[in-house]
DNA sequence: AAGCGGATGATATAATATAGCCCATAACCA
DNA sequence: TGGTTATGGGCTATATTATATCATCCGCTT
C-alpha cells in the first residue's frame, strides 16, 4: 500500500502544532480501535483517512475523490462516500452539516457529543467537548419531552487567531 | 395573486393546535415585518412562505418547487432558491442543515439563535429559545476565543408525541 | 469445491444548488 | 422628459453532492 504524506512540505501550517505527530497519533489510534472492534480498516479507508487528516480544515468528498485518484484509479464517488460511511460510523470522522464535509474526529472512539467550531477565515474546525453545553441541551431536552439521537453543534466564526488577525 | 390554503382538507395533524391560525399568525406577522423593514414580500416569496408554513415538517426545495408550479408556471430552481435566500434573510425560516431542508420560524423577527428539535418519525420540527444552552455556548465561546457569526443547533431524535408512541 | 459475507468495481442517475445573462418595473434624479 | 440605477425574476445551463443497482473479487468456513 502507498501511503501519503510527504511530511506537507511548506505549507503554511496554521496552528501551532506538530502537525505530523498529530496525524501519526490519529492514524495509530484509529488503526487500534478497529482491530479492537474486529473492523476493517482497509487499504482505501486508511488512505481516506489520511487525506482527511492532512488537515484540520473539513474537506469536501469530491476533493478527496481528486486527491485519492493518484492512488486508488478506479476511484468513483461511492468508493469515498463508502470509505466515509464506514469512518463516520466508527467515530472517526465528523460529518460537518453545514458544509457537506467532513473532518477528523479527534475523540475518536469516546462518546462525547462534541461541539464544533468552524473558522469561516482558516477553514479549520475545533472540536470540544462542552460538558456544560450537552447538559444544558439535555435539560432543554427533558423540558421538552424529546429523546434525542444526535447532536450537531456546528458553529461557523472566527478562531482565535483569525480574529486576532482581524484586530491587529 | 391565487392562495392556496386549501384548509388542510382530512391530512392527519399531529400537534393539537389551530393550524390554520398558526399559519394565519405567521403570514401575517411576515407582512408587518417587511413592510416595516421596507422590503418586498413579493407574490412568489409569499407562496414560498405559505407553502413551507403548511406543515411543521422542514421541507425540501425541490418539493416547494414541484407545489409552487400550479401556480408559477415558470418556476424554476432559481425561483425557489432566491426566494428561500429572501425569506432566510429575513429571520421568517429556518435552513435545516442537517437536513437541506427549511421549516417556517416561530420567532421571526426576534434575534434569537434557536434549537431545532428534529422528530425522525413524525418529521416535525420544534423550535426553542433554549437560554442556557446558548449561554453555555457563549461560555465555551469565550474558553475558545471563539467569535461566532452563526449557531446551528440541530437535534435529531423523537418528539413527545412520537416517543410516547413507541412506548404504548 | 461450494457457499457466504464483506468490500469494492462499474455504471447510471438522483437530489441539491448556483452561475450568468437578460429583461421588466419602479424609483429616483438631472 | 429621459437617463440611470436597483430589485426581482425568467431562462438556460451547469456545478456539486449523493445514492441505487448489479457485478465481481477475496477470504473464510464447511
Amino acid at each position: 500500500m502507498k501511503t501519503l504524506v510527504e511530511p506537507t512540505l511548506n505549507l503554511p501550517e496554521p496552528n501551532a502544532h506538530n502537525h505530523q505527530q498529530c496525524v501519526h497519533d490519529a492514524l495509530k489510534t484509529a488503526e487500534h480501535l478497529c482491530s479492537e472492534r474486529g473492523v476493517q480498516l482497509t487499504s482505501i479507508r486508511h488512505q481516506v483517512l489520511e487525506l482527511i487528516w492532512e488537515s484540520h480544515k473539513a474537506v469536501k468528498a469530491y476533493e478527496l475523490l481528486d486527491r485519492i485518484k493518484p492512488l486508488q484509479n478506479a476511484a468513483k464517488p461511492a468508493t469515498i462516500y463508502r470509505a466515509l460511511d464506514f469512518l463516520i460510523a466508527q467515530g472517526l470522522v465528523h460529518r460537518v452539516e453545514s458544509l457537506n464535509a467532513f473532518v477528523g474526529c479527534r475523540c475518536s472512539g469516546h462518546q462525547h457529543e462534541q461541539l464544533l467550531l468552524i473558522c469561516k477565515q482558516c477553514e479549520e474546525v475545533e472540536e470540544r467537548t462542552a460538558g456544560k453545553v450537552m447538559q444544558a441541551l439535555a435539560e432543554e431536552f427533558r423540558q421538552a419531552g424529546f429523546t434525542a439521537h444526535s447532536k450537531a453543534v456546528e458553529v461557523h466564526g472566527l478562531c482565535r487567531r483569525c480574529a486576532g488577525l482581524g484586530e491587529a
